[in-house]
RNA sequence: GGCCCUAUCGUCUAACGGUUAGGACACAUGCUUUUCAAGCAUGGAACCCGGGUUCGAUUCCCGGUAGGGUCACCA
């Protein structure tokens, strides 16, 4: 039997994390097993759909690698009235259901109930194991507004029999929807698919994660510069773990060791700083040429010019690497770099005239390396720094060199910059020190 | 409130009757190219409570408590 799963969101909202996170255990367990994931909108609340979010929507999925190539097989519930109809009369004529009087307004249409038969209902769930629920609570609910207008319920069912899923992995607040589904299904006589109720992903305070608790559209963490490989991964942690310690893995490698066996029954706080250091992982992953190309995104900075090694190193996201360029971090590399002569000592804990005197030093050394390259130069000068005292000779010479006083270490900075313009900035710094 | 689900460090989690209860994030401290990060090392930090079952319960059962979900002519 091939797998068959379905990611059914409806086009009421953006892409969310929740959403997000019911359509990669579908696709991971659908990929793991060699078979397949549906998409399909579930749309016949008419009233609510909008275009946008349907955009939205696959433009988080196309981003985060769950949709394959063939998007021909998406497609509308609102395009299958027809079918839907036929299912609905045959629930009437089957003595399965009863149109009867529309509570409100309406006078004229007709709404179809389910003849509830008032029994008990038990599934073997996947993750929870056996729960069954008496149906009597329900009542004889409502399937369809009309014979040509169908609820969610009769349509998932409706859907779910037509397209072949086999296994039905969903959030766990569609637990109580089941019994109700199962109804249907026995009433049309369909076969059952397996299901699988995963646990919600929480917000901090463990409430129903909601727009009050900041990012919560994927697109938001796009945008943010966030990996895809990197978010998917940390969903898929969130409510599942593979039983070893292995925590960065790629898409494939989470298909490859997922199981519905080893998801969770409780509940996940979604951690915004774990999801940022796995970003950071999966960042170092990437080569610089990759990560160039990516960070383009998001920086005016022409990024061929920028030490990409070290910004991959810093930063967590795109979004720091931006606010880190932006910030005149790796100003360094161009020519202007002000700063304040003062600079020159504060952490240097020395007078000027010593600083000075280190720095021509440096100087010197510094025009006897040959390959100048950041190993090279830090050994030809780290033995006399560490003789002199490493922090009067290293903070001079970095302040002189960065105008910062935070920035990389000097030997790094000297070797991105040249040794010509090394020489001019430790001569722009000892007439600096003069003044002092 | 009815029904359903859940319960290990602050957070994500491992453990499937016997462990000094493990790892990761975060946090603290130290080291390192005595700046900021990164990195490395170290540290603090958890079995919700009460009954059973058992030679032995974090683990199995029952009850309590707490949290969550759901009770639409929404999905």
């Amino acid at each position: 039997m091939t797998v068959v799963t379905r990611f059914p969101p409806s086009p009421t909202g953006y892409f969310h994390i929740g959403g997000a996170r019911t359509a990669l255990f579908n696709y991971l367990f659908a990929a793991h097993e060699g078979g397949a994931m549906h998409l399909r909108f579930e749309d016949t609340d008419t009233e609510r759909n909008k275009k946008e979010y349907e955009d939205d929507i696959l433009a988080g999925m196309r981003w985060l690698g769950l949709l394959g190539k063939d998007e021909s097989a998406i497609w509308r519930q609102s395009e299958r009235i027809d079918v839907y109809r036929g299912y609905i009369k045959k629930l009437i004529e089957s003595g399965h259901a009863y149109e009867a009087e529309a509570a409100t307004d309406n006078p004229d249409k007709k709404i179809v109930r389910f003849k509830n038969p008032n029994t008990t209902v038990t599934f073997d769930d996947l993750v929870r194991g056996p729960v069954s629920f008496k149906t009597e609570e329900l009542k004889d609910f409502i399937i369809a507004r009309s014979v040509d207008d169908p609820l969610y319920h009769l349509a998932v069912v409706v859907d779910d029999h037509e397209t072949g899923v086999t296994h039905v992995i969903r959030g766990e607040d569609h637990i109580s929807n089941t019994q109700r589904q199962i109804l249907m299904i026995e009433g049309l006589g369909f076969k059952r698919p397996v299901y699988a109720h995963i646990p919600l992903i929480l917000a901090p305070d463990r409430s129903k994660l909601s727009k009050r608790h900041g990012a919560v559209s994927v697109n938001e963490y796009r945008r943010q510069g966030f990996l895809p490989q990197a978010f998917v991964n940390y969903l898929a942690l969130l409510g599942w773990n593979p039983g070893g310690e292995q925590e960065v893995f790629t898409l494939e490698e989470l298909a490859r060791a997922f199981s519905l066996e080893r998801v969770h029954k409780s509940g996940a706080v979604f951690d915004t700083e774990k999801l940022l250091w796995l970003n950071h992982e999966h960042s170092k992953r990437l080569t610089d040429a990759q990560y160039a190309d990516l960070l383009k995104e998001f920086t005016d900075a022409d990024v061929t010019r920028l030490p990409v090694a070290l910004i991959k190193e810093r930063a967590r996201t795109f979004g720091e690497a931006a606010e880190l360029i932006k910030s005149g971090e790796y100003d360094f590399l161009s020519e202007k770099i002000g700063y304040e002569p003062h600079l020159l000592l504060k952490g240097a804990k020395t007078d000027a005239a010593t600083a000075a005197k280190h720095l021509k030093k440096v100087a010197e050394l510094l025009g006897s390396v040959s390959e100048f390259n950041s190993d090279e130069i830090k050994r030809v000068i780290f033995p006399y720094a560490t003789e002199e005292g490493r922090g009067a000779v290293l903070w001079p010479l970095r302040v002189a060199l960065s105008g910062r006083e935070k920035s990389p270490d000097p030997f790094i900075i000297a070797s991105l910059i040249g040794k010509e313009a090394a020489m001019r900035r430790i001569d722009s710094a000892l007439s600096h020190l003069s003044t002092l």
